[in-house]
Parts: C-alpha cells; sequence; structure tokens
DNA sequence: TTCGTTGCAAACATTTTGCAGTTTC
DNA sequence: GAAACTGCAAAATGTTTGCAACGAA
C-alpha cells in the first residue's frame, strides 16, 4: 500500500481507512485516525473526499448519529444495530431484509427504489451493564 | 383549540403540528407554519419543545434527511419512503416489518433492541417525471 | 415568590467552500 | 499549460444554550 501514486495518496488512504474499520467512521474520526501517518492531512479533504467516494458508490452513509455522519466502506446490503447510548453501530449480518418486502414498497410507493436500510437501535451489550 | 392554558399554548401548538401533517416536518417547518398564528413564536422554542415531545414519546425522529432532522407524529410503527431528489418523506402503511425479524436481531446483537426503523429511498413520483 | 416557559441573541458543532499553491499529465 | 487535488481559514448551516422577563400557581 505504500508506494501510490503520490497524486491519489490521501484519497486511498482515506478509502482504504473507511473499507478497514468496522466502526462506521465518521470523518473526523477518519481525519484522527490518518492524522499520525500523514501529517499535512487536512478535514476538508477528508470530507471531499467521503462526499466523492459516497456520490461514487464507493461507500454508503448511515446517516447521522447523535449529530454527526456516519460511513460504511460495505457496500452490500445489511442490517444495523446502533447503541442509543454510545453510539456504536454494530453489522447484523445473518439478518436480512425479504425481497418481497422492497418489492411491496416499490408497489406502494409511487415512485422508484434505490436503496433500503434497516435500522435497529437500543442499549448495546456495554452499554446494558 | 383556541382557549388553552395560556401556558401551554405554544407548546400544545408545536405539538398539534407535527401530528397534524404527514409531511415528516423539521423544526423549520414547524416554526415557519405556526409564525404566522403566533408571531411571537421564536424557532428556539420549537426546537426546545420538539426535544422535549421526542424525549416523552410524543413524537419520533426519522434522523436527518439533506442535514435536518425531520420528526413524525405518527408513533405507530411504519415504514418510510424517502424521495433522495426533494427530500420528501411518505408512509407506507402498506408494509410491515416482519416481527421475526426483530427477534432475530435481538438474538444476534448482543444487546436490547428498542426501536426499528425500515427506510426506503428512492425517487418520487413527482422527481421521476 | 417560586417554578416553568419563552424570546432573543450568542454560542456551538459539523460540514462546506473559496482561494491560492502544488503536482500530474 | 490545463486539470485535479489539497491546506487553510472563513463561511454556512442547523441546533443548543444562557439569561432576563414573564405568567401561572
Amino acid at each position: 500500500m505504500e508506494q501510490k501514486n503520490k497524486r491519489f495518496k490521501k484519497r486511498d488512504a482515506i478509502l482504504d481507512c473507511v473499507r478497514e474499520t468496522k466502526v462506521h467512521p465518521s470523518a473526523d474520526w477518519v481525519y484522527a485516525r490518518l492524522k499520525p501517518d500523514i501529517s499535512d492531512l487536512s478535514l476538508g479533504t477528508v470530507y471531499r473526499n467521503l462526499a466523492l467516494f459516497k456520490e461514487q458508490g464507493l461507500i454508503t452513509s448511515l446517516g447521522t448519529v447523535k449529530g454527526v455522519e456516519r460511513f460504511d466502506g460495505n457496500t452490500d446490503p445489511h442490517v444495523h444495530f446502533i447503541c442509543c447510548d454510545c453510539g456504536a453501530v454494530d453489522d447484523l449480518m445473518e439478518i436480512q431484509l425479504p425481497t418481497e418486502l422492497t418489492c411491496a414498497a416499490a408497489a406502494s410507493c409511487g415512485g422508484s427504489i434505490q436503496s433500503s436500510q434497516l435500522i435497529f437501535t437500543g442499549k448495546c451489550r456495554k452499554c446494558q451493564n
């Protein structure tokens, strides 16, 4: 990974960072994670590239948790669990949304459906004590 | 509705406003809607009361759409469709999330589940042209 | 007089943007 | 040189908060 084209060095590092973690990071988390290795990285660049990746479909957005947008480098459709206490986001890979539901939604909404998102909210094991 | 206790006049108006519309309004929408009738209403009061209602479970939050938080006065669990173009939010009342899914999620997440949210995203009829 | 509610404006946090400098082709 | 990418700081946005004033009990 080290000898990439310098032109895209930061861009690639940002994408890799989102893809290699399971924390469903925020822009700020990515910045803090990369800053020690890339000392001249700026937060604006992180925001700009995340927006670009999202537009290109390389990553997805989970929406905002406690006011900050969270991203997911895993673009396979899957279900999420969000802890309302600590804001942790976990994948629930064992669960799948039945395709019949999406079909029914398409029939019912009057428009076209591009994606779906199923999120369970509650308290994670740690926050339950 | 007009002769309510003056102490809660604004509070009640805000709650009624969220409950009586299907647009899944933002704080700003509620403010703009009520301001003509309640000329000394302030946006801070709208935010404060919406936060209060949410905490009390009188309304729910859909999360943010295009950067602004949207609320729902209908607290019965139901599925939403959000237009990624115009930001319109519709209820899909014909569709229900199977309870087995929630059970499976509870078993899989390791914590406790308090709520679930299923959102379909796409283009509404108007934005499809 | 005590408490809850409010308007107002300032503060705040997150995200976006303008611009100049740099690198790549 | 043109185009793409970036750092930096300023700006924009949505939301929260402190405080004094007011109204109800």
